[in-house]
DNA sequence: ATTAAATGCTACCTAAAGGTATCATATATG
DNA sequence: CATATATGATACCTTTAGGTAGCATTTAAT
């Protein structure tokens, strides 16, 4: 019941990145920040840059931007690209012969749960979690 | 962002059973009502077994059935079981540098919502999954 | 130009979840 | 007793998520 490691690797690499947007950040970078596997960060990073939400620049002093403002980029995107939110779109038990629509003893805990929990992250942005200094 | 394959077999599994009390469940029998894998199944209901849910007599016309009222065995007993109830205890977004103690941006959000959850998954037992005919 | 330091790409490796096969043991029934 | 039909136990196989290695390409600094 959680978010997958790949998932949570890449919401910390762009939090890092919203909480220090003056530094281009290399994948070395953030390895050593963030202790995140290097090669695996790499893939991640390379992916994040193919789902638009940073920009690479290849070469020596290269790295990687965010592409856009992060007050646009939301929680849910990232999950989104990385896992998908479908899980959410299911019964909450798992329950296969229990489509969403219909309405097992959990159904309107989880409709009114789940929906706290999609706005939430369609609502936060990597913006909101910048920390007060 | 949702319940490992593990923890629906065995939800599905028990609430097959809440609901036909009456016939003693072998897996042969379970696996043609329930189509999960036939071994993995047996797996499973050794293990539901070891941990209380229900208990087994062997040979002919032996099965599984109930060792408790299904009125005291709660959803989150099942789950703990089989994949634990830890990742409700830990920070959303899945930083490992953000103690769950810790204030990080989704920090009072998450504390309402995984009690609401919890809270759901502690009170509802066998016995309120089955379906008013 | 050469080199150092960066990303792009891709093939491969590892660990864990999910699934299969099979032998041993128990028991009801003919 | 023999047999069919159960579970117990355990070793092994498969798939997927997570992680590694290395070559090609790009670019700044010397």
């Amino acid at each position: 019941m959680n978010l997958t490691k790949t998932t949570s690797y890449s919401l910390n690499v762009l939090n890092y990145m919203a909480q220090n947007r003056e530094v281009i950040c290399s994948a070395n970078y953030l390895h050593e920040k963030l202790k995140i596997p290097h090669q695996y960060l790499r893939q991640l990073l390379t992916k994040l840059s193919k789902d638009g939400f940073i920009h690479s620049t290849r070469g020596r002093n290269g790295g990687f931007v965010f592409s856009k403002k992060i007050s646009e980029i939301f929680l849910a995107d990232i999950i989104e690209s990385t896992e998908g939110l479908d899980s959410f779109n299911k019964c909450m038990l798992g329950f296969s012969d229990c489509p969403f629509d219909s309405k097992c003893a959990m159904h309107d805990f989880w409709v009114d749960t789940r929906e706290r929990i999609i706005n939430e992250l369609k609502t936060k942005s990597l913006e909101d979690l910048i920390l007060k200094k």
